[in-house]
DNA sequence: AATGAATGAGACTTCATTCAT
DNA sequence: TATGAATGAAGTCTCATTCAT
């Protein structure tokens, strides 16, 4: 069996050939068809002739680029697990202190769910399953991901604690709440509501950032 | 096609009679497996026949009680919103002050997606989808449903606001993001770490509710 | 998965109940259109369509009976390595001496070639290759059936070398020498003749016992 | 579609161009690979893939060679059936009596075999199918020429009826059973034992015309 | 009412063949 | 001429659903 090698943002820096580029791109088709119909539809509701047709190519011609249908969708979960950690590093990076840090990241968490919907969720999901089949290694690798965007929004936490304006506590934990207010918001905005504006995504990062910081409490003398 | 009529707690009050009453349990076995395998397996990789044998029923008995798989998986859902309704509103009739319901609130709900695992990730991919099918009145049936929930956990909010103890704003959107918290946190767990401990999800029940309500801000003087 | 039970007759000889009785039927009926298929078009070029419409079956039904295609294949080689052994042992019973018991094994084996056609060829085939794969075991297996047949005939040889009749030399071998000669005039009977008569038959039989036991050497006094 | 001119010792005389001797050169590069793996592998199970990458060749060249995948296995079978009745001239012209001509060919017939694997069992299938199809032509032609080999053979069994050294009888019949003595060694050689050496081989040869020539059966005084 | 054998639509995957480069 | 990416027909196998018992 051919060899199929994926190539993402990790492969070295050596300039890619014209023939390289091309098949990266095609490959990159591919997922993002892929990526819309596993949203939509979920994994096992798509077929491959979908993705084939949405991608404008021959259902056979998939299998020039990836070695069967899991293989695409573990490439595309790649693809988004690599972004989301990338979200996360910008926001460590963002100027400004843990609020403004913290409110960029939800902000850009928002635009990312907004576009990628319930691929988060889809991934949960194949994440919870497959224990008991053959995936075992691929489930722990997608763990291990999904851990590392945590442990990047950790350390704005830790920053935080380390210059004492926030409680010493486990700042994972701390993340992972933070993380579910940003899902859960857009959850509900996204299923329920109506297509929201740019400035309600806006105002919602700084009502969830408001709450993580300072609780819902009402305080006499806030500030 | 004969119609099967679905038996739950809606319907109306009459007794049952004997064969109602054993067709509506027999309705429950069955879905009581179905749920088990869903969860674990995903409803496209669950199969009739597996459910048939763990309900310990002849496959071709289910059509007996459910009219096609699509309304096996209906009815759990049916059965899941319920139940987590049920919790809703057992909080908001728990003895004590705003923190002591909320607490018990994400208690017992820990406790639910402990027992039920993905249920609720695959009820919210549900949701999600089915915009584009013939579905789309069960799922704006399932999302009424879920907004019931919230809707009830609205209320200990609104309790407050109007005594003064918390924030005014709109109590659906803290809901959510404390709903989002709670998720999040056992997503994490159940996913990633290993079972933890009765003790354990006491403590993380009243992280929840401290960082709903107090935020993670660092005071001197707190209280 | 479910567990498919072949049986053969090696199974216990307790009665079988009406369903394992029909369904042992039912798996012949299918065992009977693939060897039918298989002879003529080969094991690739055989199509399970084929053979469930040739069983008069319905595609899917073919996997209530067998596990798969080569599932399919392994149990009509062995049925039909059965039944070779089975005339093997016919003619060590046979009554008469060495001469009438090769003679009955040479015709009843033109019979048997003359019903399963390449049979034995496409049989052949398969044990040559998958040397590769993972059916070396199944190759094993059907070599030691193979070789049975062979043993048993040894044994007509062995009791003429121990009653001074013939040569005394390695009974397997000279076997396989006669075997081939009665394989090689099928061959070349039912490919390029036309179909040729009963008593046709009988005399190749008496011709080929007759080669190898006296040879094509002209003798003076013969006898 | 464009004719291609598959060129063999068939054709007439002329000298072949350089451009006409590359492509029969190519040709044979590509009907060499074909045969190995046809051989190990079988028709099906080959890939025109393989072919081509074993022949060095890129997929698409092969079509400039040869029309299709089944023009590719006839060519080659051609090719075969054409060395064994080089075989069987030589066996013919080989100088000696009878016997001599004959473990000659026996010899000669092991070595190809051996080399040449499952080739013959391979064309034998293919003369046996296709009777229904339209390779009827086909298969007609390579009865042919498989007839071709046991006309020549039977020359030396008519030579030997001439001088009176065996008896007189349809000396077709006598070369098939002899040839099948041949075939049948083989198998049971290369199937089931290990790798014999050449010293067996010659034994096995001298065997083989002994039993042809002479029979299994004990004589007194022998000669 | 309960069953499970039968069914065929439809899924994934392979591969001979074409064709633009 | 040489190539291999693209293609879709065709193959194997699964499984929701039906229906005779």
């Amino acid at each position: 069996m051919r060899l199929i090698v994926h190539m993402n943002r990790h492969s070295r820096q050596e300039p890619l050939s014209r023939k390289d580029r091309e098949k990266l791109a095609r490959q990159q088709d591919i997922l993002k068809a892929a990526r819309e119909l596993f949203i939509t539809k979920g994994y096992r509701e798509t077929t491959l002739e979908e993705i084939a047709h949405l991608a404008e190519f021959g259902k056979g011609t998939l299998y020039n680029y990836f070695a069967n249908k899991d293989e695409i969708f573990r490439a595309m979960i790649d693809k988004a697990m690599g972004d989301a950690v990338l979200l996360a590093r910008e926001a460590v990076a963002w100027p400004g202190g843990l609020r403004e840090k913290l409110a960029h990241y939800a902000l850009t968490m928002i635009g990312y769910i907004k576009d990628n919907g319930e691929l988060l969720h889809v991934i949960a999901l194949e994440l919870h399953r497959g224990g008991k089949q053959e995936n075992a290694q691929k489930v722990r690798d997608l763990l291990t991901r999904a851990q590392g965007v945590w442990e990047v929004l950790a350390v704005i936490l830790q920053q935080g604690m380390d210059e004492g304006t926030i409680r010493r506590f486990d700042p994972a934990q701390y993340i992972i709440l933070f993380d579910g207010m940003v899902r859960s918001y857009c959850f509900k905005k996204f299923s329920v509501d109506a297509a929201p504006s740019d400035e309600e995504y806006a105002q919602a990062a700084e009502l969830i950032v408001s709450v993580f910081l300072d609780g819902i409490t009402e305080r006499k003398t806030k500030g």
